[in-house]
DNA sequence: ACCTGAACACCGTTCAAGT
DNA sequence: ACCTGAACACCGTTCAAGT
């Protein structure tokens, strides 16, 4: 009757099966030890303790992201690829980000994508600095496009939102200098992608323009 | 000895106090009564629960901000000082920032800034859903920028950083396209405020150049 | 209308004791 | 080396009872 001996690795699995059918919030210590059959104190012998447990967690599931690679002809076009290809991957572990986020290792989300834009910024002609400069402005804006989205997927209701504050303007006849539809476009729910697609592109085409 | 009757303001007050003083992690129901010279008990009476005293002190936060005034005699300048303004309020209020995001409420952060976002992209030229797309893109720069930014900040050392990941290329001699000035550049510690400097620079030039 | 203490069902962690 | 149960010091919340 007696189960074979509990390894770090183990712990670590259930951990992440735990974490991707019921949220970060049900990974506390003592469900994790009924979810394993052990007794909590157990897991402590082999994971130390909670804190260590989410950082060994996230360490391994950011390994396993893979690796990114640019698509397209121009380097406008590549950059762009990157920034969407690690947009994806963290939108693919919306618990992941949020984990990384509360321990305070964004930092860590930054890594997969970062040779990948190195390689294409230099190839777009951007030295030292300059492509430092740009490398970095990308990574910045990926995650934290990818928090603000994640966050605002999570509590879709806002209670005095741009909706009602746009919405009566988008009614009103015009003032001088008014804008109609641009009220209506603000009244109008938030397109993540689209935001998305349009501040990458115009980052990029700035950033690059530099190289030239 | 009997304490005067408690109000819900008075519990924002203290809840926001303790805050301040101690962290989001040190308002819990029972130190906050404690706080108050009261039972647990009477907090629920006045607030509902933990969720709705956080959301009211949100709120009472957010709209204590304060209006934001462009400066500059461009348009870019004008963008640029909207967005600086924005992300130097947040900044100012490090747990708000952290409550917020908390609670999935991170469109809140943007409402202070939108009024005078959109003033300044009508006057730079844009119009309708153009105009509403540039004014998105900047504020999702800023909040993600900001929620990076001040996380980064939380968790200063970082295990497989950058630094150790570009430092050695940085001494390696030159393999045909390497970039020493880049390596080292990357292997430095970031300084997030150049990097809020360049990405709104650059994206908002390229924002506002559709609207001429 | 407002406050109270007791109680419930949870947490993470420590520790002495077992094999 | 690995596992255990008991215990400690916390949580948020409910509820019946007080004035």
């Amino acid at each position: 009757m007696s189960r074979p001996p509990l390894t770090r690795d183990e712990v670590l699995t259930a951990a992440a099966h735990l974490v991707k059918r019921h949220g970060p919030d049900a990974l506390t210590m003592r469900r994790l030890a009924a979810d394993l059959g052990t007794a909590v104190t157990s897991i402590y012998w082999h994971v130390g303790n909670r804190e260590s447990l989410l950082d060994a967690l996230v360490e391994r599931t950011v390994a396993d992201l893979g690796e990114i690679r640019p698509r397209g002809a121009t380097p406008h076009a590549r950059v762009v690829s990157v920034a969407r290809a690690l947009r994806r991957q963290l939108r693919a572990h919306p618990h992941l980000v949020a984990m990384v986020h509360e321990r305070g290792l964004t930092e860590r989300m930054f890594l997969p994508a970062q040779q990948a834009l190195v390689r294409e910024v230099h190839a777009a002609g951007l030295r030292g600095v300059r492509a430092a400069d740009a490398v970095r402005a990308v990574q910045f804006l990926v995650v934290g496009h990818v928090l603000v989205e994640r966050n605002r997927e999570r509590s879709p209701v806002q209670r005095p939102g741009e909706g009602d504050l746009w919405g009566e303007q988008a009614e009103k006849d015009t003032a001088p200098g008014s804008d109609r539809a641009l009220a209506r476009a603000l009244a109008a729910p938030v397109d993540p992608e689209r935001v998305f697609t349009t501040s990458v592109s115009a980052l990029v085409k700035s950033l690059l323009a530099a190289g030239t």
